[in-house]
DNA sequence: TTAGGGTTAATG
DNA sequence: CATTAACCCTAA
């Protein structure tokens, strides 16, 4: 996993304040690298957080709730992030997934002094309910395109190695791959005639038949 | 993390 | 309204 510094942004709000990462999926994989987090208090200006993990990846995504008194100094921050001894500035952690994080997060009223750092206040969204899809942006046949490239050299089942190698940068998670090859096999495979609403050339409808010939899914490697 | 069942937004 | 596509949830 290589290491890779995550600018946290800073946008003003009513306090308390928010720091989010400039990154997708905010809600996911959170508490999953929590573990991995290094903060530090960056020393340029604008003075901000500044988080380096090494288990994160970008599209990961992070969501950063800045206490209400800015830390002094990088001690005073590892104290606050390590400890019981503070108290979470958080009045009301969910007025602001409401109001700041659009349709993500709970949604029913509760108050809670708990650090963002502890593990309970993630644990209470591991089962979060479904509630509504964040993006819904449209595939373009270019990433169609490069993912066939991808699954025809990394066959199926192998999306996060996908994701690094052909999606890097792009919003696209690795599930998202899944599910988008899984939706072109849906439209291009078989012989039922289906009405697609993206419009592929008829050569990369022939590729995707191909390749998906080549490396059938699922691959059942984890069944 | 993957596979696969589910949900929901967009589309025709 | 029926279908498609994108996204969510979660067992294993």
């Amino acid at each position: 996993m290589e290491q890779q510094a995550i600018e946290i942004y800073r946008q003003p709000l009513e306090e308390p304040e928010l720091f989010w990462a400039p990154i997708e999926q905010a809600e996911q994989g959170l508490y999953g690298f929590l573990g991995d987090l290094q903060l530090s208090v960056a020393s340029g200006s604008p003075r901000g957080l500044q988080i380096e993990n090494s288990g994160a990846r970008v599209e990961d995504g992070v969501l950063i709730l800045q206490l209400l008194e800015e830390p002094q100094d990088e001690a005073n921050l590892n104290d606050w992030l390590s400890g019981d001894l503070h108290p979470s500035p958080l009045l009301d952690t969910n007025a602001h997934y409401q109001t700041k994080c659009r349709r993500s997060g709970r949604r029913g009223t509760r108050k809670r002094r708990t650090s963002p750092w502890n593990p309970m206040f993630f644990e209470s969204r591991v089962s979060r309910e479904y509630t509504s899809r964040k993006n819904n942006s449209r595939w373009t046949a270019k990433e169609v395109e490069i993912l066939v490239q991808g699954v025809s050299k990394f066959g199926v089942g192998r999306w996060v190695m996908l994701k690094r190698q052909f999606f890097k940068t792009s919003i696209r998670t690795s599930v998202n791959l899944k599910d988008k090859w899984r939706n072109l096999l849906k439209a291009y495979q078989g012989n039922s005639q289906k009405t697609t609403q993206l419009y592929l050339e008829p050569s990369l409808v022939e590729q995707i038949r191909k390749v998906a010939e080549k490396h059938p899914y699922p691959n059942k490697r984890h069944k």
